[in-house]
Formats: C-alpha cells, sequence, structure tokens
DNA sequence: TGTCTTTTCAACTCATTGGTTGAAAAGACA
DNA sequence: TGTCTTTTCAACCAATGAGTTGAAAAGACA
C-alpha cells in the first residue's frame, strides 16, 4: 500500500496481529515463542511478523536460527498523531452541536453550504492526498 | 470483520477513507459533495461510505432523497485508548533500555524466560483474544 | 559428518475488497 | 403525469490477504 499510515492501520486491522503486538509489549521474543498460544502454523505467523515489520511496528534481530522480535515504540506516534487530530476535531463539532443547530434550520446548513462559505470551521490543513487516480479500462 | 477495531482499523487502512474522514471533519456533507474530489464513481464512495458506517466512524442521515453523513467521535476513544496503551508500553521498555540489557546478558533475557518469570515486566491485562480457530482442511 | 531446530520461501486455495457498470428506489418538481 | 436528482443495490472482475503444505537455508551439536 506503500504509504505509512495504511500500512500501520492494516497491520493492526487483523486480531491475530494485535494479539502479537500485545505479547511484544511485555517482552521481545522469537517466532516460535510468538506462534506457541495460536492454533495457526508457524509459517502464517512468520508471515503476521513480516506485515508487522514491514509496517515498522516491530523489528527482528536474527542471532544464529533464532530470530527475535521487538516491538517498536516510533510508529506509534504516528496513529496518535492522527487520531488524536480527528478525535479532537470530531469532538469538538459535537460539543459544538454543529450537527443540532444544522437540523434546526433545516437541510441547507447541514450539507455543505456551510463548509465552502466556511464559517465556523476553519479549515483543517488538509491530508495530502485526494484525487486518486481512476482506474479506466 | 466482527471485532470492532478490526472494522474500526481495517477501515482506516484505505487512504480514500482516511480522506472522507478528514472532509467530514470540517463539516458535514451529502454523498455526492464528499465524492465530488475523488476520480471514483458515486456507487465506489457509497460502498467506502458503508463501511465507514459499519465501522462506527460515521452515521447517516437521510431526508428526502439527500442523504448527510456526520463523523462520529466516539469510536475515536477505542482506538485511542488502543493505541496509547501499547505506544506507552513501547515507549517505557524503550526507554528503560530492556532490550539493550537483554543483548548485554546473551540469548537468555531477551527471549521468553524474562516473559515468564515476570522480572520487570509486571503484566498488561491481556488482550482477550488469542488461541485463533485453527482452518482444518 | 549427519541430524535436529528454527525460520523463511514458494506455490497453492479460498474469501474479501476496491473498483467498475447498469438498474432500481424514491422523492422533488415542471 | 413524466422527468430529473440522489443514492443504493446487484453482479461482476482483478488484486490482495490469510491461511495451508512442502522444501530449503542455516546454524547447533552429537
Amino acid at each position: 500500500m506503500s504509504d505509512p499510515l495504511s500500512d500501520v492501520f492494516a497491520a493492526l486491522a487483523d486480531p491475530t496481529r494485535r494479539s502479537l503486538v500485545a505479547r511484544l509489549a511485555v517482552s521481545d521474543a522469537n517466532v516460535g515463542q510468538l506462534a506457541e498460544p495460536f492454533d495457526i502454523s508457524i509459517q502464517g505467523i512468520s508471515k503476521h511478523l513480516k506485515v508487522l515489520e514491514s509496517a515498522g511496528l516491530v523489528t527482528k534481530t536474527r542471532d544464529a536460527q533464532r530470530t527475535t522480535v521487538h516491538l517498536e515504540a516510533q510508529v506509534f506516534d504516528l496513529m496518535t498523531k492522527w487520531v488524536e487530530r480527528y478525535r479532537h476535531e470530531a469532538e469538538r463539532r459535537y460539543q459544538r452541536l454543529d450537527s443540532v443547530l444544522a437540523d434546526m434550520d433545516g437541510s441547507a446548513a447541514r450539507s455543505g453550504s456551510a463548509a465552502r462559505s466556511g464559517s465556523a470551521s476553519r479549515d483543517l490543513p488538509p491530508e495530502p492526498q485526494a484525487r486518486t487516480t481512476k482506474r479506466k479500462p
């Protein structure tokens, strides 16, 4: 998926992988140990670890045959930043009762006109991506 | 995927959907307005909105033909809680230099023995899920 | 040397997903 | 009434993903 945020969210969308993160939060471990509590083949776990690794959530250091896996702290900051940004905004709008106001004066305010005329909502610095390239057959 | 956290993370793993969230953070909007900046068919956007909705990130209220979409605040708390929990733990372990210590005294500490003997790491209340049902052919 | 352990690689299956197109639903309005 | 606008539904397609099995790599160690 290439962009970091997508990789991290996708990595954590799987419950097995979240479990692995939870396990690694208590201590480093090697692949066999990580696989042990799951009813999945070791190769399956290895693949899960690979996606965690390429999302930057985990690093591996191999000595001899053993590979010890370590939970990485930095990437969490990226997520925290994104989540907090929009959580904050969603809550602000909730507390201000913007939507209720819009409901009361009918249809216009709740739809796009308020957005365009920038009344209450000074823009957030927009996320860089939109205008997804269309798949033309 | 049935469990809430998986749904939310999966929903946000797509850049188009994150863009939609970003757009909705500034104001409510209807489907057509939301679709406008993208090079994707309106039906495509409608599908994206459906996954955002079933993840609880968004609610729709339909009046007449128009459907206005609203960003929901609550679900963010769920994510924040999860992310902060492990971010905190990962950082704590980083600052304590647990891994460096483990590297120095050889192989034992870095692997599972430290986890079992609960030395430095008093357990986190473990995430409820593990023991994924195996797909036996 | 040969064997055992640990991990990864490769190829395969099946379900899901992101996108498309074409209708259909459902109200607004001339 | 008919038409126009807005959204969703249904069927389809190509690509990805989560899992499997079977080897292969690579060091430990008798």
